[in-house]
DNA sequence: TTGACAGTTCGATATATATCGAAGTATAAA
DNA sequence: TTTATACTTCGATATATATCGAACTGTCAA
C-alpha cells in the first residue's frame, strides 16, 4: 500500500470522532479570527464550551498532534493551539478534491 | 454539536481505515479512467489486487455506501461502484478547503 | 442440473477507542 | 506558603471495529 494512503488514513482517523472534529474546527475557527484580532486560541476556553471532560480533550489533543494537524504550546498557565494549515492541505491533495489528475 | 460536524466525521470515519480508503481510492481512480475508456468499475477486480478477504471488502463497502461516499449496483455476476463526488465535495465545503470560512 | 465464480452473512476473536473519575503536576495569584 | 486553576496521567470500563473462516445465495456457463 502506498506511503500516501496509510497517511491519509492516520489524518481521517484523528478526524474521525465527532469531538475530536469539532474540537479541531474550534481551534481552526479561532485561529482564522486571530487573523484579525491577533488572539491566540486557548484550550480553556474551548473545554468550558465543549461536553466532554479535560481528561479527554487532553487525549484529544494528543490525537491531533500525533497526526500533525495541529501543535499545542504552553503560554504559562495556559495551552494554546495552532493548526497545521499543510497538514490537511496535503489531505485534500490526496484526494485530489482540487485540480487532480 | 452541529448537525455538519457529525456528518463530516462520519465521513472521516468511512476513509479512517487504510484498507478501506485504498477501496475507495481505488474506486475512485478507475471512475476517473472510465472517464475515458467508458469502463465501469468491478469490485471483482479491486479484490484480486488487495491482500484482505472478500468478506472483509464486502463489509467495508457497506461502510463507505452507509457513509454516503459510494454506491454499489450488481451487473449480473458482478458489482460495480460508483463514487458519489457530491459527498467528498460537502467535506471539503465544511472543512473549508478551498473558499473562505 | 451441475459446477464455478462473485459476493454476502454469520459468528468469533482480537484489538482499538472514547470516556470517565481520581490523583498528580505545574503555574499563577493571594 | 497556601490555594486555585489548567491541564495530564493512570486505570478502568464499555463499546466499536477489522478481520477471518465457514457456510450461504445468486448468477452464469457447460
Amino acid at each position: 500500500m502506498k506511503m500516501e494512503t496509510k497517511q491519509l488514513a492516520k489524518i481521517m482517523k484523528a478526524l474521525s470522532n465527532a469531538n475530536r472534529l469539532e474540537l479541531y474546527l474550534e481551534i481552526k475557527k479561532k485561529q482564522e479570527v486571530s487573523y484579525e484580532t491577533g488572539e491566540e486560541c486557548f484550550i480553556t476556553d474551548i473545554i468550558s464550551c465543549m461536553n466532554i471532560g479535560a481528561p479527554t480533550i487532553s487525549h484529544h489533543l494528543k490525537e491531533l498532534a500525533n497526526a500533525d494537524l495541529i501543535t499545542t504550546e504552553r503560554r504559562g498557565k495556559f495551552l494554546v493551539a495552532q493548526i497545521h494549515k499543510k497538514t490537511l492541505e496535503a489531505a485534500s491533495r490526496i484526494l485530489s478534491l482540487k485540480g487532480g489528475k
